[in-house]
RNA sequence: GGGAGAAUAGCUCAAUUGGUAGAGCACCGGUCUCCAAAACCGUAGGUUGGGGGUUCGAGUCCCUCUUCUCCCG
């Protein structure tokens, strides 16, 4: 039977650690699944398990795309189907591990269809949008869909895009793509799944969340970003944005302290946090939660994970 | 000791000649089928530092107290 073990949880709860742990205790390999640690270069910023630790366990999942392209959930679960059937075959657990929900709920339910947007069409509507505004991408969607746009958030300026790329490509209005959408099969539908979630009391995580910031600093975030801003980062929609990088991006261009990045970066990841914890507490059974204190020394044991279809 | 200025939401600040106190950010909540550590939406929040006065009506004008900042000795 395959298994798939899905440990889940917030920043700096302390998951990559567990996993090695966890893995090395049950014969797995590790799949990482976090949004910035597919990318080469961004090793510090997103916390990257160690060579240190990659020598102790197989990490799949990491340095996938360099920080000008971008690697959405399409193409990191077809990586990802790749990975763990080779890993099936050998007979081997995986353990998923990573912060990144939408990324996760993919090994659960369908988020992507067939549909890939050609880079030209794209770049049609990215034109389109800058140079004529919002109104006029809702309008074009709206000419192919006379029946209505569904629950599409007109107001959100990447959905709308998304939408009306996706119609341009394939050619089907909203309600039909939704049609074939709902139809698709579950992932992973013959593998066992098992669900878990880290979480931590606030004093404790707001103290791993200081020093961890700190450590970043000290290990050349900084660095690291002006290197990763020199091959694309800045451009990339998502990265350029996230949690570090935004803030050692905004360092770099001047006129901040280090101590004000680090109080900045400080407030983000708390942030980040706090949209983690309603993500899995949405997403994830209840008692899938598991809030660690201290260094649990029998999570292992202690830890029950919950069976999913 | 003398002089000047300031005090409004958790924070930074708005509020035409006196006419129902607003915004950004934060917080909290929500949405999400391919940029998701992203993007978008919403709620709540204030006896306008305390007290008194003028006025139909005061954040705004007057008096007084408190606190803070700056300047001069």
């Amino acid at each position: 039977m395959k298994e798939l073990w899905i440990l889940g949880g917030i920043t700096a709860a302390g998951k990559s650690e567990l996993a090695v742990k966890w893995a090395l205790a049950h014969g797995a390999e590790i799949l990482s699944c976090d949004s910035v640690s597919f990318y080469r270069g961004l090793d510090v910023g997103s916390a990257k398990p160690d060579l240190t630790e990659r020598a102790l366990v197989p990490h799949h999942g990491l340095d996938l795309a360099d920080p000008h392209e971008v690697f959405d959930v399409a193409k990191f679960h077809a990586y990802a189907r790749g990975v763990l059937e080779e890993i099936f075959d050998k007979g081997k657990r995986v353990i998923v591990v990573g912060g990144s929900g939408f990324f996760l709920e993919g090994f659960l339910n369908p988020i992507f269809d067939e549909t890939v947007v050609s880079p030209k069409i794209r770049d049609k509507v990215r034109k389109l949008l800058e140079r004529e505004g919002l109104k006029s991408v809702l309008k074009e969607l709206q000419k192919l869909n006379p029946q209505g746009l569904g629950s599409l958030d007109v107001q959100n300026p990447i959905r709308l895009s998304r939408a009306l790329e996706r119609s341009w490509q394939s050619g089907k209005s909203l309600v039909e793509q939704e049609r074939v959408f709902r139809a698709l099969p579950p992932p992973y539908a013959d593998a066992s799944k098992k669900l878990l979630w880290l979480d931590r009391k606030n004093g404790d995580l707001e103290e791993r969340i200081n020093s961890r910031t700190r450590r970043m600093i000290e290990r050349g975030l900084i660095e690291e970003t002006r290197l990763a801003r020199e091959r694309g980062l800045e451009n990339h929609p998502s990265l350029a944005q996230s949690v570090g990088y935004r803030e050692a991006l905004e360092y770099l261009d001047g006129g901040m302290e280090v101590e004000e990045l680090v109080a900045s970066i400080i407030s983000s990841t708390r942030k980040l946090v706090s949209k983690q914890r309603k993500w899995f507490r949405k997403r994830f059974p209840e008692q899938a939660r598991f809030e660690l204190s201290e260094e649990p020394k029998n999570w292992i044991q202690e830890a029950s994970w919950v069976s999913v279809a």
